[in-house]
DNA sequence: TCTGGGGTCCTAGGACCC
DNA sequence: TCTGGGGTCCTAGGACCC
């Protein structure tokens, strides 16, 4: 039996879930009409754009562009803040109302997801997809795209043709005359560097690269020119995963207020950092071995140094230590603008091999275990590290939003 | 372009062991 | 002690996705 399978991609998400819930408070402005933006926090640097309105894409401000960019081009922009909690909740409401329909039903980002229908539905696949957009748009208040496909690769290309609110088809069968005259920027895993090579090699459309013999590809991109290939072909036989695997690791990020001239200055933003990500590990029930710095210099170079241990840890104190340590590895003294921590090697927190210095184990076990619970009860401000007061940093985000672990980089695998 | 923050996987080179 | 080769682990960095 063919497979039905749909991908459901929100429309700028998060703009529209901002826009609904202003609505459903009684706001008479629907963000959506107007040239408006989510995005950062200009004073903290943080200022990009994360979604954009329809209208605000008319002015040419588009995702990840600075909100200075984007003012330039529009000055009286409306720019709004974040709130990844809330839009946690409107991508849980979207998986809710799909799984009435399907139990196959795979989350794959926050504002993403792929749904096996097959055999849930009489009428055309088509004529089910359109049904279940108004459903959603009815009942949830935002509008979603919906590609169909026979597979998870060419459904997620179709829901990418034209926005917003459409059903697009794109099957097997239809390669030639939908699929191959794309433009290979629309082939997914391509991203901006690879690009640029296929076009210097006379690569244009994805029918280029499928026409192509994948030695040859293979010649030049190693595994990932055969994965190119067989993409280009649309060859994806990858199932539709009703679960969610667990993260495979934890991390935490940040643009620091100011650029780090000397370690110091940047040890009370790792130290935050440090317990952001050693908290989620302990609520996701996991210790990490290896725990891995990573920083970006104010002329945007990136390094990063890591360090494995032998005995997986989810204490706060520990991964502070090698931090530190590692992050005075990677100091060069060139002034630091972002840092990050990075916790992976990642296994269950079961009954672990306790060191010789087992005791002072456990004390730090209960330690972080009471900050974790105070913080979950009066929340995350109402405890902050000696070290970090005053710093800037007790007053930077402790606030985590949940992450979708991706299931494999490319979507199919399992073939 | 002057660029956030959360992820995943792949690759190359070095160290180490047998 | 010297030598080769294969396998595995660790580390650093690159590329991609949303």
């Amino acid at each position: 039996m063919n497979r039905i399978i749909f991908h459901i991609d929100c429309n700028n998400a998060f703009l529209s879930w901002e826009a609904a819930y202003r609505l459903s408070k009684g706001n008479a402005l629907d963000l959506r009409n107007i040239p408006s933006v989510i995005g950062g926090n200009r004073e903290k640097r943080k200022g990009i754009v994360l979604a954009s309105s329809y209208p605000a894409k008319k002015y040419g401000i588009k995702t990840g562009m600075s909100l200075m960019e984007a003012c330039k081009l529009y000055p009286s922009l409306d720019i709004n803040p974040p709130d990844y909690d809330r839009y946690v909740q409107c991508s849980d409401e979207l998986m809710e109302l799909l799984l009435k329909y399907t139990p196959l039903v795979e989350r794959y980002s926050i504002d993403e997801c792929f749904a096996d229908v097959t055999g849930c539905f009489c009428e055309k696949a088509s004529d089910f997809a359109n049904f279940l957009r108004k459903e959603i748009h009815t009942k949830l208040g935002f509008t979603v795209n919906i590609g169909v496909s026979n597979c998870k690769l060419l459904a997620k290309t179709a829901s990418g043709f034209s926005k917003p609110d459409k059903t697009h088809e794109l099957y097997s069968s239809e390669l030639k005359e939908k699929y191959f005259p794309l433009p290979i920027h629309n082939l997914f895993m391509l991203g901006f560097r690879t690009c640029v090579k296929l076009y210097n090699m006379g690569y244009y459309k994805i029918g280029d690269v499928a026409n192509e013999d994948p030695k040859l590809l293979r010649r030049h991109f190693k595994l990932f020119g055969l994965l190119i290939w067989s993409n280009a072909n649309g060859v994806d036989s990858s199932p539709v995963r009703p679960y969610e695997d667990k993260p495979k690791g934890i991390g935490n990020g940040m643009t620091l207020p100011a650029d780090a001239n000397t370690p110091a200055d940047a040890y009370p933003f790792l130290m935050s950092l440090c317990e952001m990500s050693a908290q989620r590990l302990r609520a996701a029930g996991m210790r990490a071995s290896v725990i891995s710095v990573g920083m970006r210099t104010n002329e945007f170079t990136f390094q990063s140094h890591q360090r494995k241990i032998s005995t997986p840890t989810q204490s706060t104190k520990e991964i502070y230590t090698i931090s530190r340590l590692l992050y005075n590895e990677l100091w060069q003294d060139i002034p630091v603008r972002t840092i990050s921590v990075r916790l992976s090697g990642l296994s269950s927190d079961g009954i672990v091999q306790l060191d010789m210095y087992g005791n002072e184990e456990i004390r730090q076990q209960r330690l972080d275990k009471c900050i974790d619970s105070m913080r979950i009860k009066y929340g995350d401000e109402c405890l902050s590290r000696a070290r970090t007061i005053g710093s800037g940093a007790d007053s930077v985000a402790v606030t985590t939003h949940k992450q979708y672990p991706k299931i494999k980089p490319n979507i199919m695998n399992g073939a």
